[in-house]
DNA sequence: TCTGGGGTCCTAGGACCC
DNA sequence: TCTGGGGTCCTAGGACCC
């Protein structure tokens, strides 16, 4: 018989922020504020900083800084209390985001549990951690309860961060339990723990609504889980779709089946930069030109590095009213060369009328293959239409 | 909440082929 | 010659996630 499906979601608590105390730990305490420059720019004079030198080089943040630091995942990876430490307290120190310590805070942070559990990755400070396995017949709560910690204990002895664990029957109730008691929470959910935990939190707390459904479902009057659960089927199908109806109303009851993902390869490869400035399409060419290139060129370098080519090549715009619109194409032979890039993008591009100023440009690759891979050749129907002509 | 960069997945229409 | 249905590919857009 299989043991009980038992998920445990493990969240790095306001990650960036904590790398950083952690390079510069005489900074604990104090206001501290994360933002500013990428080592690469475009655009890089008005936002590149000088590089950190703790703690002598304190600088007041300055609002032209922080485009990017407003945003909701900037809180939540700086953590709220940084993001409105710097409203408070004009003086707080700016640092600028430095990638470095995070890639090795994030290879530090595999080894203890790497090779006996089945792990997910989800993105730079997350993992799901099937822990089924480790069931005992007869153990108790407690048992589980032991080995979360044992967990958080290993992450703070390889990485000195602390985190946030959640352990539930599924990837969905363990993802929503890490939240319940952040920071440094560790929650066990139970089945019979649904009615009196999960209905009373909000629908934006389901992995898979985000703020279009949260705003319609509102609408409807539907403002916590538990209005979602007590819905009839036919109602949210008749609103939301059939599949995606359904999902919500299952998610409602913590139901999920999706397996752990162990492995995974790319699907597309993509650069985007927005323009410090709104850039006019004739006014702003020779910038605008020397960006694009750049891009191609970064696209390119990324596809080398993952040992990758695609076929299709897409840009995106975002005007500087918001909209946003793609342009792809698709070769006869994938590619990873940066001139190829830019001749198709530059195709892409031509289909686009570029009448107003422009805040965002990006160039992406998809339909990849493995280098080397036999669809790493000319398709069928390419070889026939060459044959022929 | 005036909105960064890198992704995934889904939908939908049209082209094209069998 | 016309009609039809199904499958796959291409393109565009959108929602969502970290």
């Amino acid at each position: 018989m299989n043991p009980p499906r038992r998920i445990a979601h493990l969240d790095m608590d306001a990650f960036y922020a904590s790398v950083e105390l952690l390079r510069y730990p005489e900074l604990r305490g104090l206001p501290v504020v994360i933002g500013g420059s990428r080592d690469q720019q475009p655009l890089a004079p008005r936002r590149r900083q000088p590089p950190f030198r703790a703690p002598a080089r304190l600088r007041r943040p300055r609002r032209d800084h922080h485009r990017d630091l407003r945003s909701a995942r900037a809180r939540r990876l700086f953590g709220d209390g940084h993001h409105e430490s710097r409203q408070a307290a004009p003086d707080a120190i700016l640092l600028p985001v430095d990638f470095a310590p995070i890639d090795t805070t994030r290879a530090c942070s595999k080894p203890p549990w790497r090779n006996r559990a089945a792990i997910e990755d989800r993105g730079i400070d997350e993992i799901y951690i099937d822990l089924s396995e480790h069931y005992e017949p007869g153990e108790s709560p407690d048992a589980l309860r032991a080995l979360a910690q044992r967990i958080k204990d290993a992450v703070r002895v390889a990485t000195g961060l602390s985190c946030s664990i959640g352990v539930a029957a599924n990837k969905l109730l363990a993802k929503i339990a890490s939240e319940l008691d952040k920071p440094d929470g560790l929650t066990l959910l139970a089945a019979s723990d649904l009615a009196k935990r999960i209905w009373p939190l909000p629908v934006r707390k389901i992995n898979g609504i985000g703020p279009k459904t949260d705003e319609r479902l509102a609408a409807l009057g539907i403002h916590r889980i538990g209005d979602l659960a007590a819905l009839p089927a036919p109602f949210l199908q008749q609103h939301f779709g059939r599949a995606y109806g359904g999902w919500l109303l299952a998610a409602a009851h913590g139901i999920d089946d999706r397996p752990l993902v162990l492995s995974s390869e790319p699907k597309s490869i993509s650069r985007e930069t927005t323009f410090e400035r709104d850039l006019d399409p004739r006014a702003d060419r020779e910038t605008l030109n020397e960006i694009f290139t750049t891009l191609c060129a970064g696209v390119a370098d990324d596809l080398r590095r993952k040992a990758c080519l695609g076929r299709t090549i897409g840009i995106k715009l975002r005007f500087a009213d918001f909209q946003t619109l793609t342009r792809d194409l698709t070769l006869a032979t994938a590619t990873a060369d940066a001139q190829q890039i830019r001749r198709a993008a530059r195709e892409c591009l031509r289909r686009v009328t570029l009448d107003r100023k422009l805040r965002l440009l990006g160039v992406r690759v998809s339909a990849l293959v493995p280098l080397g891979s036999p669809e790493d050749q000319p398709r069928q129907g390419q070889l026939l239409l060459c044959a022929r002509s």
